[in-house]
DNA sequence: CCAGGTCAATACGCTAGCGTATGGTACCGC
DNA sequence: GCGGTACCATACGCTAGCGTATTGACCTGG
């Protein structure tokens, strides 16, 4: 119990860094001197550096689709109203984690395949809301894509907005992409 | 003259190399093993490893701007016809390079900066395009950031489909926001 | 009270890579 | 052919960080 949780202090504190500074900076020695610690806890914990990494991975893989659709789905019930919560979301949580992720995944193999089936979890439930709120299954199946990648797209853009106005915009598009046809 | 004719298969290899293993990868010994020479080389042509890394930002910042949109414009004149052109060049080049030095830019300042300065110009580009098409400005002006972001966001995600089948899809998603309305 | 398990500190060897200093070579104008 | 400039090689010191081995502190059950 306690090796769980004091494992979980450095992963907790490894997300952090990867965040904010990317994967290259969440290094075992740097991390210890942030926790107060030195390796020789780390190597208790994690049998090396890769070790640390998968764990990184398996939490973000949770926070990024568990998380997010129990989070919808707990705060509203109607289909368009939980994809303008998730618009909203997606701009509040997430963001430089989401990056630095991708960032990774981008000359990372492990990582990329962890991305994919993040992607198509969400694909498929930004698709199903669509499809609830009444659209035709190929004409969500299309909006869905273009409603997704617009959202990651926004996270990788550095088009100089507000995030309030960001947001705003967002959820003006969303407003398109539910009108029938 | 020679200088700058060395200097180019420095950055050009980095670019190569930023391309497909991240910028954490762009290291100058061994880049000069890569190239067949040594790092004495390299330090005569460049102050440090920052020098080689403004190159290549200033080298992607073409790359990424007025060489697009000059191809874009030369291939045809139809803003219509310039968008869809736009959306295959999405597809066929820049693709890892684009990624990398976004991956770049989330924990690095000054290739924010330039993805920054980058951004803003291809959507104002885009945005002219639907606005010659015949779109009202703030149509015009919101439909681009949608088409923009999420041609971006293609490139971040990881969809499982043939690039074939992307594109097809990229160009049905172009047409619908091409739309009157 | 002591044995074993849990966790962390210390000390070590090792590698990759940065930047520098210095020496060499080849070509160029004169 | 001779000084000079442009370019590259070699050799060096130095640091950050990985992983390992060893030791110590502290519970906790028997």
């Amino acid at each position: 119990m306690k090796d769980r949780l004091s494992a979980a202090r450095w992963t907790e504190m490894a997300l952090q860094v990867l965040a904010d500074r990317g994967i290259e900076a969440v290094r075992v020695e740097p991390l210890a001197r942030a926790l107060g610690v030195t390796k020789g806890s780390f190597y208790w914990h994690f049998a090396d550096r890769q070790d640390l990494f998968d764990s990184l991975l398996l939490q973000w893989e949770r926070l990024a689709t568990l998380n997010v659709i129990e989070a919808v789905e707990l705060a509203c019930d109607e289909p368009d109203e939980r994809l303008r919560e998730l618009t909203r979301l997606v701009f509040r949580h997430g963001g430089p984690l989401d990056r630095a992720v991708r960032a990774w995944a981008s000359h990372d193999e492990e990582a990329a395949h962890v991305v994919e089936r993040v992607d198509t979890q969400r694909y498929a439930f930004v698709r199903g809301l669509l499809e609830a709120h009444g659209l035709a299954p190929t004409t969500a199946a299309m909006r869905a894509r273009l409603l997704y990648t617009s959202l990651i797209g926004e996270q990788h853009t550095s088009l100089t907005l507000s995030r309030k106005r960001r947001v705003e915009w967002a959820l003006a598009n969303l407003e398109v992409l539910l009108a029938p046809g």
